[in-house]
DNA sequence: ATTCTTTATAAGGTCACCCTTATCTTTTAA
DNA sequence: TTAAAAGATAAGGGTGACCTTATAAAGAAT
């Protein structure tokens, strides 16, 4: 007699990894969401069919997936229990930059909503995570930040690391080992042509990054 | 391509269970495994099979199951983390006593050995959790404690609560709700007939439980 | 306008983990 | 010792979430 519907921990996977690819409410392409989320299209598709159903996200043809209102809270939620959890780990028990991203993504299916507030309460209401990303609050809100990615700077252009998008533990521990993190000022020394790496002038020295990582650090000017 | 074997948290279940129910070392009889696990008798006789293969219990018809040395280790190591998880959730973020124990079975199966470690050094390495139960060391061993359920007790002895073994939300509520909580010295002032409930003489007034809540509070003469 | 690429879907599987019902065995207790 | 109770197993199912291998449809590029 047990009415086993898809579980809460795929459900919250696809919905916080259509948040993150489609910042800000873009519709998120459903080969990219397989992709990311390591399964086949075909899987994907199918399981954005059931989650249409239930009214979490929207799907247009050959455009992509969208949050609902209803998709979005719980997308925030979970977002704000992982990046809460980030911050623990990070601050209190003192475990490494680059992996916490997937330890707290763990932690946060196990997350209930009193146990994230009481968590909240005792790092003192933290409003970022370790990569300099906003933490939703408990409401669902997410405050816009306007900041864009390192590719969108020209050669010359100075500005300050806002954040790393969410990426994997070995791709965090390439830019950790070259201080590529938040609250870093830097200065565009270069950026090679067909699609070559862009060279960042940082107090640490010259980092050569290339496009597909370039577009995960977000900067301020 | 995915090679998908029984789950972790299936296995950490069930291996916990059997380590929690035949308390050092005693069989225990499938029937008894599903009802704590909230499945039938058949799919849990199944799952044991399963565990056999792997070399994690060994089952004898109609006796019961036992761990194996490789099944007790993974077991006590599953303990370890659920009960490092419940200090946390009682001394830092103060949470309610009979809650910790569900809430922190779910954290523990997102936990990997140098979080629980990790976890484990900034509490001070505890060795007991909030009910009182000693906390298995990392490398799988759990000191042997000689205390007696209450219902082991005669009319007139005094004694000192030393644990609650696992059990339910509402159990826990109950017992916390009469003072019932482990280091509480009561006298037994009385024992009713025909498996009647045991009165208790504690600080905070008399109590009476009936014997299978008494089965779960272990106590020192 | 036609080809090429990207995206989506249809059809048919696999696997872990659960279920019920029915049929044994073993243990226990009258 | 024999019947009842408790425990185990066989047989047959179901579901979620994945898979692969087609095939169809839309968008982009020549």
């Amino acid at each position: 007699m047990r009415t086993q519907s898809t579980s809460n921990e795929t459900i919250e996977m696809y919905l916080k990894t259509i948040a993150e690819l489609g910042d800000g409410g873009a519709p998120v392409v459903i080969a990219r969401l397989a992709e990311r989320l390591g399964i086949s299209p075909v899987s994907a598709n199918e399981m954005v069919k059931r989650l249409g159903e239930q009214g979490l996200v929207a799907h247009v043809r050959y455009k992509g997936v969208t949050l609902t209102k209803n998709g979005r809270y719980i997308a925030h939620n979970v977002i704000r229990r992982q990046r809460l959890w980030e911050r623990f780990l990070v601050d209190h028990l003192k475990m490494e930059w680059s992996g916490v991203y997937e330890m707290a993504c763990r932690l946060e299916h196990a997350t209930s909503n009193v146990l994230a507030e009481a968590l909240s309460a005792y790092l003192g209401h933290p409003t970022t995570c370790p990569h300099g990303s906003p933490i939703p609050k408990s409401d669902g809100s997410l405050p816009l930040v306007s900041t864009r990615p390192l590719t969108a700077l020209r050669v010359g252009e100075k500005g300050c690391i806002h954040s790393i998008q969410p990426t994997t533990t070995d791709v965090y521990a390439y830019l950790n080992r070259y201080q590529i993190l938040p609250d870093r000022n830097f200065t565009v020394s270069e950026i090679a042509p067909m699609e070559g790496p862009i060279t960042l002038d940082l107090p640490s020295g010259k980092v050569a990054l290339g496009r597909s990582m370039a577009e995960l650090v977000w900067v301020n000017v």
